[in-house]
DNA sequence: GGATCCGTTGTAGCT
DNA sequence: AAGCTACAACGGATC
């Protein structure tokens, strides 16, 4: 009797799940535990590193989790709480039998190395006869680990350095594109399931909710603009991409923006599937080989604009998560360069986070965020550079928690990759002088209706009547208009927490001294 | 080996 | 009113 403990650590999901279909087919498997570790993951919800909409949407999807495996596989996913190796630990003191198996998925995250390294230590002292089965390549196309450690590997900073990476990687086709596996199909057979009767930190969907509840109480009836879980990642794949050739085909990340900025904030411009992509909802190679299917009937943009490049940018941020040291500090990293960021002042983090800094459109991307858990990336650029090197000269890893606490797609690799690429510090091609207008629609002083107006119009409702030609900057409108626009600037809408073009001016001049 | 080009997305001010 | 120009000027790759 040998049981398969199968750990989903990254990628929620049946479909394209090469630990759980291999637990599944193997003749050596007689029968199947699926756990999820929340591991340290209510401490941070607590601790509040973790927010409100995180925090509901993985309970989501560790619903549709736990639906699909029991509708379509007959499996009961077991849901633990506490140290995950503790959680291993008493999984396998409490299995009958011998050659019993550990299949999980590879994770990059500092955290998960040590549990991955500190669980293979101990799988090879237990005498209850534990097979660690490690699978990578799950959550990414590339395999991570084997890609650094090739002996032509070098820290990618640019798309055309990934491509290198691609191609030594994977074999390109007679249409010319990377031959990327295709999908594994849910498994059509399946295994009993083991009984494990541990008690210990097992932890229900009802209790987790329960959970939810008891720390966000004036959050629960709020609507939710992105549902989590296997079923909606697969639904939006459908209407976004499969059903969507013309947008697939002329997608153009920098180019996005004109439509998202208006007052439908649940229908971004965007795919919105980074939320499904980071909690492993959707599977990166489906994604890739759904877009590729478009390629095949026409024209298409080409990385880095591409969501092929999209999904290269994101591969090459794992890379770098794993070959660069200190990857989320920014001392003692060499992606980071040395710069003299002003003290945490939480004054100003407070006003840039709560959405109170007197930008309206800064203002506006904070609240959208903070609601919703997601931000058009040309917001998280114009947020982020006002927070470092363009307004406020706060360190960029205090802008990075804020992210990482909210965003849905809060990813380890890839928030830190683009902090560090948007604060100007990393060797990735951002010249310093480029600094984001964080009042950006020249449009607005001919009092002409943009996008941008309107979608502070719905995100920061006390300017809801102000004009368009002083919606950006409403501290210089002349009090009759503040009155007839029922604002009044200092007072129902804060004033500017700083002078946006000393500060531009100053910093400029900083950031220069600071690295030459 | 010095010059030139390029890098996923700039801004301000003028006409 | 969109398009031009000046600004400020990194750092590695390529030729």
């Amino acid at each position: 009797m040998s049981t398969a403990v199968v750990w989903f650590r990254n990628s929620l999901r049946i479909h394209d799940n090469p630990f759980l279909s291999w637990a599944c087919n193997s003749e050596e498997v007689d029968s199947i535990v699926p756990v999820f570790l929340l591991d340290g993951y209510l401490t941070s919800v607590r601790d509040g590193e973790i927010g409100f909409n995180r925090f509901r949407f993985l309970v989501d999807c560790l619903k549709v989790l736990r639906d699909n495996l029991e509708k379509k596989m007959n499996l009961e996913l077991k849901i633990y709480t506490g140290g995950a190796l503790r959680n291993i630990e008493s999984i396998f003191q409490n299995l009958d039998g011998e050659n019993n198996f550990l299949a999980y998925e590879y994770c990059n995250k500092p955290r998960g190395l040590m549990l991955s390294s500190q669980i293979t230590e101990w799988s090879m002292k237990t005498p209850k006869n534990c097979i660690v089965k490690s699978f990578p390549a799950v959550h990414t196309l590339l395999d991570i680990e084997k890609t650094i450690s090739s002996p032509t590997y070098f820290d990618p900073k640019s798309m055309k350095n990934m491509e290198r990476i691609f191609m030594n990687n994977f074999d390109v086709d007679s249409f010319g594109y990377y031959n990327i596996n295709e999908p594994i199909p849910v498994p059509n057979k399946t295994k009993t399931n083991a009984n494990v009767s541990i008690s210990v930190n097992d932890i229900s969907i009802s209790e987790l909710e329960l959970e939810l509840g008891t720390l966000f109480p004036d959050r629960l009836n709020e609507r939710h603009y992105f549902r989590g879980g296997e079923d909606e990642a697969l639904d939006r794949l459908s209407r976004k991409i499969a059903k969507q050739e013309d947008f697939v085909n002329r997608f153009s990340k920098p180019r996005t923006c004109s439509t998202n900025l208006d007052d439908n904030p649940s229908e971004p411009s965007t795919t919105g599937l980074s939320p499904y992509i980071t909690t492993g909802c959707i599977s990166v190679r489906m994604l890739w080989k759904e877009c590729e299917k478009a390629y095949l009937n026409g024209e298409h943009t080409k990385p880095p604009e591409s969501l092929h490049g999209q999904l290269m940018f994101r591969e090459m941020f794992y890379l770098l998560s794993r070959s660069v040291d200190n990857w989320d500090k920014s001392t003692n990293n060499i992606n980071c360069k040395n710069i003299n960021w002003d003290e945490y002042d939480s004054e100003k983090m407070d006003s840039w986070e709560s959405g109170m800094t007197g930008f309206p459109y800064i203002d506006a991307m904070m609240r959208q965020l903070d609601e919703t858990g997601w931000m058009h990336h040309l917001g998280r650029h114009a947020v982020s550079c006002f927070l470092t090197r363009g307004q406020m000269w706060q360190n960029w890893t205090a802008g990075r928690d804020v992210f990482e606490k909210k965003l849905l797609d809060a990813d380890w690799a890839v928030n830190n990759g683009n902090w560090l690429w948007l604060a100007g510090v990393a060797p990735f091609s951002m010249p310093y002088y480029r600094i984001y207008n964080p009042c950006p629609d020249s449009k607005s002083s001919l009092n002409v209706e943009t996008k941008h107006a309107n979608f502070i119009r719905r995100w920061v409702p006390e300017l809801r009547f102000f004009p368009s030609k002083y919606i950006f900057e409403p501290h210089l409108a002349p009090l009759s208009i503040q009155i007839s626009s029922k604002c009044i600037i200092g007072d129902d809408y804060p004033l500017p927490i700083l002078d946006r073009k000393k500060t531009r001016k100053e910093n400029l001049a900083r950031f220069k001294a600071s690295i030459t």
